[in-house]
DNA sequence: ATAAACCTTGTAGTCGACTATAGAGTCAAG
DNA sequence: CTTGACTCTATAGTCGACTACAAGGTTTAT
């Protein structure tokens, strides 16, 4: 018995994402169908799920679909490449990533300032213009 | 004595992105001139360089376009709403920020598993190969 | 056994975010 | 006073990431 495989219309509902796509993403070589029945249709393992769930999440904080076929194929076939190519390279992007949660994270205390600086109440949050002086001006 | 007014070019290159794109961005309404002389050149103040800066951090972590010209009405004219609905507002940004900072978490981790799983010699990686049992299977 | 609901490939169209080009005016240096 | 480096507007082209057909084959439900 093999864990539950799904066709592409039950991955694409699985994941929110449309039939059309997963079939964009497999031309792009970001995900293969694990194998095809007879009949020509796709099917897919829970590796796949995983796989698309990784890239959508990949793709929501700003990762190309290029960046993230790099970042899959790191993880699929890092025979390809030496240890040492793969410490580089994991270094770098989580430094990348690093920059990025700081980035949020710089936003993120932006809005946490106008949020408290409002008052909440249904008048005009006119009152509440401390606004324009956010943003770390100190910052790059 | 004013504090130092920026030609379009100066901005651009401040911030690393063309001439094109803050004209772009000027017609998308993310950026305005706050004046032109008389010839019709753009001038910017300081706060047009802060105001880029956070366009462009925010486009980094997977805003688009539409969504920073929505963060930045809020900051700019406040007034236009009620308190209560940029404190819902807010509210709801900040909990959108803080699950792109837990994909980046997420991801972050699966890299740095690799990365430890790695020996960092100069032989094939495909002996780091706990590689493909990564990625939480535990989350949406 | 026929219709609805799937799947296939292939090609074309869309949308967001630029990027490049044309044709013009402005300004600072030699 | 002209050459080179800037600026302007306006329009067209590009590129990444889909999205929507078209034209067909398959499977399932009644």
């Amino acid at each position: 018995m093999k864990t539950a495989s799904l066709k592409i219309g039950q991955l694409a509902k699985a994941t929110g994402v449309s039939n059309e796509t997963i079939r964009f993403y497999e031309s792009k070589g970001l995900l293969t169908a694990s194998e095809r029945s007879s009949n020509g249709y796709r099917h897919y393992g829970s590796d796949a799920l995983q796989r698309l769930r990784f890239i959508l999440r990949a793709k929501r904080v700003g990762f190309s679909l290029d960046e993230i076929a790099e970042l899959l194929a790191l993880r699929t076939h890092a025979d390809a490449h030496t240890c040492e190519e793969v410490k580089h390279y994991t270094q770098n992007k989580m430094q990348q990533i690093d920059s990025k949660i700081a980035e949020l994270q710089a936003i993120r205390q932006s809005l946490a300032t106008l949020h408290q600086a409002c008052c909440g109440g249904s008048e005009s949050a006119e009152h509440c213009s401390i606004l324009n002086a956010l943003d770390d001006p100190n910052h790059e």
